[in-house]
This record gives structure tokens, sequence and C-alpha cells, in this order.
DNA sequence: GTCTAAGCGAGACGGTACGTCGAGTCTTAAA
DNA sequence: TTTAAGACTCGACGTACCGTCTCGCTTAGAC
């Protein structure tokens, strides 16, 4: 994150004590710790207040609430996602899943990502921070390895932009949601063998769609 | 649901007073009123205990805590799902995304899914409750979904019964991961044109796969 | 105090778990302990129910206030006041000032009387509550030795009821307001020779107004 | 005052940036203010700080808490009793007692006086700086009271230094604290007609006492 | 005329207590 | 034995003040 401060950019006036620092790392470690230890709905402010060596108030002079605390301390897991070029699209998908199926392993992910999506269901502002924070950078990928497929040919280009755009938050649900769903709602494993899987089925819609509505219809 | 009575089976003895059916429907009921009206994070036991005109320790001799009772709640919600022959699997399978999309839209659901699969995740037995209550209630229309492709030859049948399930898991996480995370974290309309887009993505992959790795591989 | 239990009447209907008679007193003796340890502007809500063993909120549901369970408590000091008949009213008066000296040096009461009068300056409630809880307590003892007095044939007996009261409240604001004053404005010990002068005073000014205005003019 | 600044003397070396001589000024007006709208317990020292345009800083660099902050602000107040010559031992006191009770009448002097007492109790710095401030700006109007009804032959003159400090202090501590516990205490007014008849029973007080033990034993 | 030590405003900081709320349990009397 | 009622313990909430600190900026006397 650029600004870890959150809420209020830092320097509103110029007197006055400035905010430290080093508080802002320190609460948003102890949040991943907390959430470690105690899950999302066992941690509480006082809590990471307490592990990072804070009072309760500076806490809530930087963030509104657990909700908004939570997303960005869970969004610097998000800066760890990187796509290097595996050379193919099919293994790019791959890779990405993988990676994302790993995260998503991780104990404070995994207890964290859920609930900020089930507050933000009645929480417009939490809503935008989850985007900016969290879905943002997961679709960067999404965007960066379809880019790539495209230089090499293995997807058209669109050239209608916001038809393009749409494509892209298709893939990034399809993706993104499968994931989620079979980590954390069915609870099974994401491994190689089901990645794979999944990648081909991926893949022959990828290109089936690409193919178009004039390309072959589905045969039944 | 067969059983509303969740925790313990109704009579255990069958001396005292019984327990009063009608409870169940008045607490069921007041937990989905109260999750409309304040959303999952600010229920509260005591809440619905007074909506359903019933003392708190009603509830409690009943389900176990919050999670338990909303997800009770929320199930029966999901006994309204049905998928009725439309004809062909694409057509189906439109009616299945646009059908948990509209349930998707209920506020109710909205807050409630994802706040107990967060929940979920660190407790085993909420996690089994999920599933038989909530999850099964959705695959079936997947199976049903499938055999019945089967029938009119649009799908394979598969006779390891293992690599069955396993495709009747991926379809079902690709469905229903994509639409709620196209609802609930992209925030984004589950509308016609999407469904259609996401249909068309799903049938190229599912007559690729069914192809299989020994059909044509997937062209660059 | 008869009905220990505070602010609203025990049985307000006939259902539910009573409240905890043992409680009312744990909890004004760990007032009591913790005014004698921390003084009035250190003790806490919090600590007087850690030390009566109790939850905070039960406190809460008895007492509005740290003032109104300050002065229930150490109104119960005030129970321990007697006048004994010893033979005259100057013996009675000397004897009740030294009785009520020997309750301001307990320092609950040092520390806990001036607080809850500043405190009633701002708030009618209290001010009553003091009244009937504290001050009646005295005055009582006033309106006796003024009696037995009057029996003795010390002091006359006044016809008019209304001078009769109004007397009896010089004579309290007299003896207790200097006793007070003496005990925590000046900070000087309230002891056998101190008592006695205050007491001849008091004994001459009495006497003197009891001959009234048609008594002998002051002597100038 | 002569030294309004309290507890550190001004100039403690000669360098640097002098302390702002009205700055003392505004704060104890602020205090004075706040102490009217607010009462003694929901004065905080922000507000003060606030109400004076003055950083919080400065106020604790002149007084180490609110106790001796709110006895200097009202320690101003008794500056202004006086004790001009009415003629008479009997108008003197009736002069001072309304004047006290006039001064009671105030709301700072009614909500603080008692406060800071009930604070004293635990605090001998704060003893020291109430008897100096407060205490004996009232007790000089007793000796110089006094001092009039002596040279004006109402009193004798007491030859015997202790015993005259001792007497003064006990018409002190009778005065004061009467009317102090009329007015707080027993929440009634300080009238005309109360006055007279208080002066009286003091003046026979007085008289009998001087004439002494060897004077005329009270009557039964 | 600088130099410099203190005062000054602003406001962030680590604390402590507040008074409220919800969770889940327990104790009554009535059904 | 279940029920409604409601008191109970516990623990977290978010806020308010406390008294301290760290800033950048005066300000006036000493050099």
């Amino acid at each position: 994150m650029r600004n870890p401060s959150s809420d209020t950019s830092c320097p509103p006036g110029r007197t006055g004590r400035p905010r430290s620092a080093a508080a802002d790392a320190a609460i948003l470690a102890a949040t991943r710790d907390a959430l470690v230890e105690l899950g999302w709905s066992k941690l509480t402010m006082g809590d990471v207040s307490a592990r990072a060596g804070v009072a309760k108030t500076t806490l809530y002079r930087r963030w509104s609430g657990k909700s908004e605390l939570v997303v960005d301390a869970v969004a610097e897991l998000f800066d760890s996602l990187e796509l290097p070029d595996r050379g193919s699209l099919e293994a790019d998908i791959e890779y990405v899943v993988l990676q994302f199926a790993a995260l998503l392993r991780r104990p404070e992910a995994r207890t964290a990502l859920m609930a900020v999506v089930a507050e933000s269901t009645r929480d417009e502002a939490l809503r935008d921070r989850i985007r900016s924070a969290i879905v943002d950078r997961q679709k960067r990928l999404v965007v960066l390895g379809r880019e790539r497929a495209q230089a090499r040919g293995e997807l058209p280009y669109e050239e209608d932009a916001s038809l393009a755009s749409h494509t892209t938050d298709l893939i990034f649900d399809v993706i993104a949601g499968t994931v989620v769903h079979r980590a954390l709602v069915s609870s099974e494993p994401v491994d190689e063998l089901w990645v794979a899987t999944f990648t081909a089925l991926l893949m022959y819609g990828l290109q089936g769609s690409a193919a178009g509505p004039s390309g072959p219809a589905p045969a039944v």
C-alpha cells in the first residue's frame, strides 16, 4: 500500500505532533497476528491495540472500525501476488490459481475475507475500500495475463473497450469466485489435479467464447 | 427442512411439557426479519427472541448460537430453488444462475451467507451444518441438471463415480462461486446479458472438457 | 437502611429471577472498602464491582451512578449514631458532637461526604437522596436531644410547630456544620477541650435564644 | 492573589520567553465560566484550555491539576469579601454571614468549594493551598470583626495568644460551617430572618462564653 | 543583530474509566 | 419439563479525559 494511513490523509494542517508511521505498520501486523490466533469473530480492537503496543484511541483515530482495519491488514497480503510469464495462458492461469489458493490457505485470509465481504453488503464505503484495496490488486493479474495471452495470440484483441472490460471482469469473477468457493464453501483442497481440471475447463471456455457467437455453436 | 429443530432431537423423553412446534417457525421467521432489517452483524439473539415472542432460553435450548440459528433460517430460503426442465443444458444453466442470483438479491441471504461461511472457517461443526443445510440443497440442482443433459446427450456419461462426483463439484463451484463473487464481491448486477455470456463460457468449457484430455488440444 | 435496594423497589412485577439480596450488601461493603483505600476521586465503579464479586451491570441496574452508590454506602455508617441519655443537655451535646467527630475520622466518611454534597449542588435527585439517607438520620438525634432537654426543663417548649422546626434546623446546622468545618476544612482535631468550648458556646446561645427577644437583651 | 502563577515561581532562570501574564487571567476566568456551566465534576482541563484560547500544555505548566486550578480560580472570588464597620458586633456578624451566603449562591462557588475540600482530605498539599488561598481570606474577616468588637467593648480582650487564636478559630468554624451547612447540605435559604436568628444565637453564645467558665453557670 | 532558551498552539500519544450492549447461564413462578 | 421473565457474569464496545510528548513557531533577553 502506498498510503498506509487509511481514513484521513496524514497532514491536514501542518501543526501538531505528526502521526507515528511505525504505529501503522505495528497495528496492521498485530491485526494479522490476531486474525491467525483468534479468527475474525474473536478479534477485538482492544486486543489488537495491546498487541501493537498502542492505545485503542490510536486505532480509532486511523480506522473507523474493525472491518476497515482488517481490510487494510489483509490487503497487504495481496501485495505478494504476482504473475511471472510462464509461457502460455494455460500455465499462467494455473499459476495464478495456485497462488491465490495458497493465499486462501493462510488462516488470516480464510477467516477475514468472507467476513469483510459479508459486512460490506450493508456498507457502501466498506465495499469501496475492499474494491480498491483487495479486488483491484487481484484483478490486475487477470488484466496482465490477458494482455500477455493476446500478445501471444492465444486470445483475440477486443477492440470495444467496454466489452473488453466486461470480459476481464467475467474471467476474474470465474477464477476468484470458483477458487474461493472451492476453498471456503466446499472446503475441498485446491490441489494440482483440481487446478488442472479447472484450468482446462476455463481454457475451453475462453477459446470457445473468443471464437464467439460467430464461432461454431455449442453442439448439443 | 424436515427437522427444523436443530441441535437436539425434539422428544428425548416423553414426560413434561412438549416443545412448542410453532416456536420454531416463529423464531426462524423472526431471524430472517432481523437479518433484513439489521444485517448479520447487528442481529442479536435477544432481538430475535423478542421478535418471535419467545424467551431467550427457548432459543438456546434449540440452537447453540447465532451462526447455527442463521444457517437454519437462511437454509429455508433455498427450499424454493428448483430446476424445471427448460429443454437444453444451456437454458437450464441460465435458469439456475438467474434463480441463484435472485436469491442473492434478498438482503437476508446477502448478509448472512458470507458471514456464516466466514464463521465456519474456524468451526468444523458449523461447516458441516452449512454443507448439509445449504450447499447440498444447491448441489442437487447441479446433479439434476447434469443428469438431464446426459439423458439429452449434451454431456457424456461418466462411468468412474469418483470422477463424476469431482466433475459435479467443479461445475457447482464454478457456477455458485462465480455468481456469488459477481454479486457480492464485484457488486455488479447479474443480468440477462451477463448470464448469457457466462453461460456461453461455461458451455464451451463443459463441452471441451467433456471431449476430454484426449479431445482436441486447446488451440493456441 | 430498611430498603437497601436503592433506585427501584425490588419487585415491580412478579416474574423473572429476583434480585440478589446478598449482592446489595456486598456492593455497599465493597464501596466502603474502596473509599478507604482509594478515596472518592479514585474510586471507580469497575473496581467496586470487582471487589464485590459482581458484574458492573449489576451495579448500574441498582444505582444510577457513583454518587448515588456512595451515598447509600456511607449512609449505613450513620445507622450507628445514637443518643443515650447522658443526664443533661450539655452532656448530650458533647456526646453527639464527639460521636459525629468520630464518624468524620473514618476515612470513608471524610472523603465521601463533601464529595457527594459537592455533586448534589447540581443534582436535585441526589440532594433528596442525601437528605433522606444521611441528613435525616443525623437530625433525629437533634430532635431527640431537644425533646429530652425540654422534658428536663432545660429548654422551653415551643408551641409554634413551624418555629420549633426552624429552631431544630438551626441547631442541627450549627452542630453538624461547625464540626464538619473544623474537621475537614480547618483540619483541626475535634478533641475534648474543643468540644467543651464549643458546647459551652452553644449552651449559652441556646439558653439566651430560648429566653428569647423578650429576654434580657445581649449586653454590650 | 499576589502570585497567580501557582506551582513554579515564574522566572527560575532568566533567559527564554517569559510566561504570558494575560494567559493566567484568561485561564482563571475560563475556569470559573466552566464551573458555572458544567460544574466541578464535568469540568475538564481540555475544555478550560479551549475556552481560554490556550494550549493544554500551558495549563499544566502552571497548575499541576484540576483541583489546584479550581482553588486558585475560586479563591479570587473571596477577594471581594470585606467587612465595613457596621457599628456593632451583631451587625458585623449579620453582614459577614449575608456576604458569605451571597458568595455561596454563586454556582461556581457552590460546586467547587465542597469538591476541593473533598479532594483535600487525601492531599496534604491541596489542603495547604486551600488554607492559604481561601480559608485565610475568610478568617481575616473574623479576626477583624473580633478586634473591632473588643475595641467597642463588646468582647473582652484575651491575653493568652493561644487561647485567643483558638477562640477565633472556633468562631470562624461556627460561622462558616453553619452557613455552608445551611446552604449546601440542608439546601435552605440563608435569608434575613434566619441570619437574625443565627446571629442572636451566636451573640448569646459569645457573650456567655466571654463571661467564661467563671461566669454564671448555664441555668438548667 | 544574531543567538538561544523558554513559551506557545496544535494535536498525536499511552492510559484508564466510562456507561452500554450482547452473549450465554441461571433462577424464579406459571403452565 | 417447558415456558416467559428477567437478573446474573463476563467481556467488548467506542468515547472521553488524563497528563505527556513531539512538532514547528514565536518571543525577548543575553551576547
